[in-house]
DNA sequence: TACACGTGGCC
DNA sequence: TGGCCAAGTGT
């Protein structure tokens, strides 16, 4: 039922994203993929083309120094994804032929990709049929199918199977499927101010049925961020990222009066593959 | 399971 | 203004 009513509106009103276009290959599927984690569209598409202009292949981004490749993810956030990316991308390289993986075993072997990221390339990069659970579907499922406001914890299993109850058997369907539901959160069920008046399917919707009642569940605690090591380590890979080459301690003290956390970040860093003592005794991004 | 992990825009 | 949110993963 659902399915019957998102397939044709996606196909309508989904946005013209780079790496939604025909040409577009796995590899710069699984790229996009890696980006978007927890980062908004509009902050990747720009750094998605100029990855995918300088590394069209796994093996080419393998072949490249880390410090280009944390230098290129510049101010994404999180950038132990971007390691973990060049990592996927030679594991890809050597063992799978320079080949991206279509099964959602061998994808969720490699390093940085989960349960959403193997599905994800498997559907939209191959067209095939795989329940697709990020915090948009979640949120989708839970208001149209269960008619609750808004998802609360995760439930992976469930999830899992909530979705797959959904899809269509066949492949190429299943996977327009996949992609309506997460453009229906994305831009209609979202998480603030739903615009149910534009939604292709408020009138099956259990929640709209039930009258929209507001979430009574457990609120998933907010992350701070001000003050935190989160906020040091950003600080700290910025003056890094920033530098053409090694750069004194001095530069780095400079960023964060506390000593104490300010050198536990930078231990962090380096214990993480994000940066690198050099034998004088400066720090720069790894080689 | 809960928490760490960047960054910036929005209402 | 500042809490909330954004295509998660690893431990």
């Amino acid at each position: 039922m659902l399915a019957e009513l998102i397939s044709p509106w996606f196909r309508a009103q989904a946005r013209d994203l780079p790496w939604r276009r025909p040409e577009t290959t796995p590899w710069g599927v699984l790229v996009s993929e890696f980006m978007l984690q927890q980062t908004p569209v509009a902050r990747v598409e720009p750094v998605w083309r100029d990855w995918m202009d300088r590394w069209p292949a796994p093996s080419a981004l393998a072949a490249a120094p880390r410090a280009d490749v944390l230098r290129a993810w510049g101010k994404l956030g999180y950038p132990r994804r971007a390691i973990r990316l060049h990592d996927a991308a030679a594991a890809i390289a050597e063992r799978h032929d320079d080949t991206v993986p279509s099964d959602v075993d061998s994808l969720e072997a490699l390093p940085g990709i989960g349960s959403y990221t193997a599905r994800a390339v498997a559907a939209f990069g191959y067209g095939l049929r795989a329940p697709v659970v990020d915090t948009n579907v979640r949120r989708v499922v839970a208001r149209a199918v269960h008619g609750q406001g808004d998802a609360g914890p995760a439930r992976t299993r469930a999830d899992l199977a909530d979705v797959d109850a959904l899809l269509p058997a066949r492949d190429t369907e299943a996977a327009v499927v996949s992609a309506g539901l997460m453009e229906l959160g994305a831009l209609v069920c979202t998480a603030r101010s739903p615009r149910c008046a534009d939604c292709p399917v408020a009138h099956a919707c259990a929640w709209v049925a039930a009258g929209r009642p507001a979430y009574d569940g457990p609120r998933r605690p907010v992350q701070g961020f001000a003050g935190t090591d989160r906020q040091v380590r950003g600080k700290l890979m910025d003056v890094l990222r920033g530098a053409p080459g090694p750069v004194e301690r001095s530069a780095l003290d400079a960023v964060w009066s506390d000593a104490g956390q300010r050198d536990r970040c930078l231990h962090s860093l380096l214990v993480d593959g994000l940066a690198e003592q050099t034998d004088d005794g400066r720090f720069a991004l790894p080689a």
